[in-house]
DNA sequence: TTACTTTTTGAACGTGCGTTCAGATAAGGT
DNA sequence: ACCTTATCTGAACGCACGTTCAAAAAGTAA
């Protein structure tokens, strides 16, 4: 079967989803309407309805997908020694977070528009991102390269950190995103080190 | 004259901004009507236009009275050692922060819904007080006590990451307010040492 | 009690919201 | 050329929004 007939399903789709995406970011849920969505798109509003359920439902795809991707493209190897995993996860937060600059701000400020449900799912997969580089911390103390009072908090403390650069950092300033990266991984090394 | 006639102005108008803090702040500014905010006084909406011009000011308001207040509390002795004057801040961010969970949730989430203008006032308020902390590690690297690459960076890194404690920290789990202030003191201290 | 002022009510205004749906339109498949 | 299905339009639904304002109520001063 795959596709049949008149079908511009897979054209609009994902234009809904960038439209979302980009106008979230800009002005935030709450004060994004569906007409809006629907006039970036080209579209009439009635038109969105083939390719979400409702409004909560097109944030939470963009939620989910966000994180799911992160997750998957998130890369540790344990058999590494810990310095060297903190270094790569460094970089990989910063690179990652940088070239999607919309989801990651829509998945900090929007969490509280979610439903419930929807709400716990996200945060579960916050957790495991989390727990990720708890792990190599944890691997860290073990092996006498890290010196940490408590993994949990220097986690949060890593990740906010790390978080931070994309609501400051502009390409063409006056540093390069290498440079940026390189003192956040100097930084980062001292402070658990 | 100061008080004349008929007047319960100074009750309603402090619990006007109480409501509006607490709601922005839990729905965030767009979901938040004005209706919503005078049940929570036990008002008629009309009322609250005898303590605000609008909705946008009494958004306003709430964080530019932050933000002062913010600045008039920050104190820094600059003819003591760095390290000190870095310790002295960090606990000082934590706690001012810890005490004003609604404040600061406004302050940082709902930037865009302040207008141009507004915006603008914010954001001086908000250099003020990173430059504050740049003096500090400028003044330490001066001394030759810390070692940072770039002072800007290192600004925004930190308050990124002490604003942070604020998503998760709450009095009465398995740590106090103490201790977490004494391991960020001891990160922060050796990211720039 | 009367006179005066401040504060609040309650209704109204125009506008835009999320969502639904019958009918029109356009794109394969045969 | 015809049929079928996917897609989209355009209007409508009930509801809530921010704000305004005349009239009512409540408080103080004399």
């Amino acid at each position: 079967m795959a596709r049949t007939a008149g079908s511009h399903s897979d054209i609009t789709g994902p234009r809904v989803r960038e439209a979302a995406l980009r106008l979230f970011s800009q002005g935030g849920y709450a004060a994004v309407s569906m007409r809006a969505i629907a006039a970036e798109v080209g579209v009439q509003a009635g038109a969105l309805y083939n390719y979400t359920p409702d409004k909560q439902s097109l944030l939470f795809d963009l939620m989910e997908s966000h994180m799911t991707e992160l997750l998957a493209t998130v890369a540790d190897d344990p058999s590494q020694p810990a310095d060297a995993r903190l270094d790569g996860f460094v970089g990989f937060h910063i690179r990652f977070h940088h070239a999607r600059p919309d989801a990651v701000f829509i998945a900090y400020m929007e969490l509280r528009n979610l439903t419930e449900d929807n709400f716990a799912r996200v945060e579960a997969l916050r957790r495991v991102y989390e727990d990720g580089l708890e792990q190599i911390l944890r691997d860290g103390v073990a092996a006498g390269v890290f010196k940490v009072g408590d993994t949990k908090i220097a986690t949060l403390a890593i990740i906010a950190m790390l978080t931070g650069v994309n609501t400051w950092f502009r390409a063409g300033g006056r540093l390069s995103l290498e440079e940026v990266t390189a003192q956040y991984r100097d930084m980062v090394r001292r402070a658990v080190t």
